[in-house]
DNA sequence: TTCCTTGCAAACGATTTGCATTGGA
DNA sequence: TCCAATGCAAATCGTTTGCAAGGAA
């Protein structure tokens, strides 16, 4: 994943923000999962040991810089994944008994027919639309 | 709404759960909302005042009972509406910019489509489907 | 009388922040 | 050298809970 460090190192030096190494790995063990991560859950990817306020603060900053995206899950608590730009557009399927949340990515035909979709629901409402978020809920594999 | 206040009387004192006068007020509130509701917006929504304490157990309650349902909104603010047996199925057009979310409800053609898509994206996954969330975001008229 | 509900105060827990220190460019 | 990043401890704040009092059937 030297693309992805290139990347992200590109976005954040134009804004006078560093690329340490907590935030390496941090980076590393989110673009590793298969779905969007809790802090403690990257904390407990990531070898040596960086607590949680550090982390929540380079996890902030690395939001705020367009790098990552936050979401809350099912029990509030919140979840971090790449930005949609370095990653590509997906959805998340969510398991009602666990909270685990996995990546979907749906074909071009599937994301137009989505599209069209929201354009007809949002039409009426004097949205400016700017994104959308699909969230399919189920029991996953090893909570059925 | 005293269809409303019926449906969920019954479904209530199956459970031995009473249906109190605070109780019928927080359900008014959330019925006449036009999106989901915070429990301090639906306090605020109260004439006579409610411990915040209070609500959040009867929110409890009537959410474990299944007359609603919750979501933490992109702030990580829970938020109750009357769950799909009482309101229709709909979803949600959330405002990146105020937080408020406003219920769209799709027609059956769009309805039966996105449940195609969703048979499609969640096919490989293992997942046994349980429902859907579509959230269509932008900014509201009055953010605009 | 029984048991659910309410109110108040205290507890919780995820996330944030102040501040002094460390470290990278 | 300069300024961002880090660690620790303390503060926040939405939400939950213990417990005693109140209320409906």
């Amino acid at each position: 994943m030297q693309n992805l460090e290139h990347a992200v190192q590109e976005r954040l030096s134009s804004e006078g923000i560093r690329l340490t190494s907590g935030r390496r790995a941090t980076l590393q063990a989110i673009a590793a999962a298969e779905g969007p991560l809790t802090a403690t859950e990257i904390q407990a990817d990531i070898s040596e040991p960086i607590p949680l306020s550090s982390l929540y603060r380079s996890l902030s900053v690395l939001s705020t810089a367009g790098v990552l995206t936050t979401q809350h899950d099912t029990e509030g608590i919140m979840r971090f994944e790449l930005a949609e730009w370095l990653s590509g557009h997906h959805h998340h399927l969510v398991c009602v008994s666990c909270g685990a949340a996995v990546d979907v990515v749906p074909n071009t035909g599937q994301e137009r027919s989505i599209e069209r979709l929201i354009g007809q629901l949002a039409a009426a409402s004097g949205f400016a639309v700017t994104g959308h978020r699909l969230e399919i809920e189920g029991r996953c594999a090893s909570c059925r």
